[in-house]
DNA sequence: GTCTATACTTTGATAGAC
DNA sequence: GTCTATCAAAGTATAGAC
């Protein structure tokens, strides 16, 4: 084994723990398990990360980023609010077919202890994605904005959820239209 | 003192299980746990259950049972299915703040190999339920009642992820007005 | 000095024996 | 119920390769 020397070592690390992570669940996967499927040693590890606990914090932090991305994304593919509404629900749909769901979601109920740093963080998301959402609902001509980013946000939690188990087949399977539906319902047409 | 042969042993052990599993998670309770928030011997466990696997499976079926009852009273609050659909919002709305989310959808995350009867059997529920709202949205006079009940499950999905993670003041807040709202748009008026 | 690899400690898991 | 066997977890220390 040549001695690599490794600048990158912090994201190499979460790259392997963030995939275990999703499919295994925090829990069941153990530092052993990361540091196998590294190829590296025990000491790197524990050099970066003071412990189990920081690297799951940080992997949820990676998590948000991820969903920030996603919304970005989602953001650049349409030009109007209410249309970047329906491309982020096309983007969680794509992705959740073959996981487990959401990641932070499901470390969340990994995690019940209120007082734990990964309850907290995923907590904090939670609440930011419902603002993200809402602001979002705001720049659409909808009267009531709050209710419309609200109910964007129970059918993306649904799709994590259903997509998860039931696959594209289930009843996530036509949740851009039901999406499109409901946004056509809260907004005012716009005159022409 | 005659000791007697407690015949609701097993109804005992479940419901210990149950609470456990439900607040922390099956991967984090300990059949050590179990046994001693029952204050009874391990022999009695390890007698009605084969294994923390045996267990885990009555206690997902337990699960399903305790859905079934929910749709149930649902469908016995009410005359009209519209109504009954409404009614099963409301049901899961009450109860999924200050829990972990679902019981089923939770465990199922907990065990991702297909091939583990904990994961069949919570796959199953889904499949069922899927069927359970295609058949009531049936009974409404929708005129594409799989997709109204698709959107009811996804409705419902989101509720127990959103309401679990943010509390009766999130996004749940007002699925019921939500659900009622896709039941109006989907269906035809009744005649007056 | 930086990395890998292994040995070790403590703790807690399932499960069986008595 | 207690006691024990077996195993794996988190984390620390250390020996050795470059």
């Amino acid at each position: 084994m040549p001695r690599t020397p490794m600048p990158d070592a912090r994201d190499r690390i979460l790259d392997a723990a963030a995939d275990l992570f999703d499919r295994y669940g925090v829990h069941a996967v153990g530092m052993r398990q990361i540091i196998d499927e590294l190829g590296c040693g025990k000491q790197l590890l524990y050099r970066e990360f003071a412990g189990k606990d920081a690297l799951v914090v940080a992997y949820l932090q990676r998590c948000t980023e991820d969903w920030d991305r996603t919304l970005a994304g989602a953001l650049a593919a349409a030009s109007t609010p209410e249309e970047q509404l329906v491309e982020l629900i096309r983007a969680v749909q794509k992705m959740t077919p073959g996981t487990r769901g959401c990641s932070l979601r499901n470390t969340h109920a990994e995690f019940p202890d209120p007082d734990h740093p990964a309850h907290r963080v995923s907590l904090e998301h939670f609440k930011a994605v419902r603002e993200q959402l809402r602001d979002l609902a705001r720049r659409t001509s909808a009267p009531h904005p709050d209710r419309l980013g609200d109910r964007i946000m129970l059918i993306i939690d649904g799709l994590y959820a259903n997509g998860a188990v039931l696959g594209e087949t289930g009843a996530a399977a036509e949740a851009v239209d039901f999406a499109r539906d409901v946004i056509r319902a809260e907004t005012v047409p716009a005159p022409r």
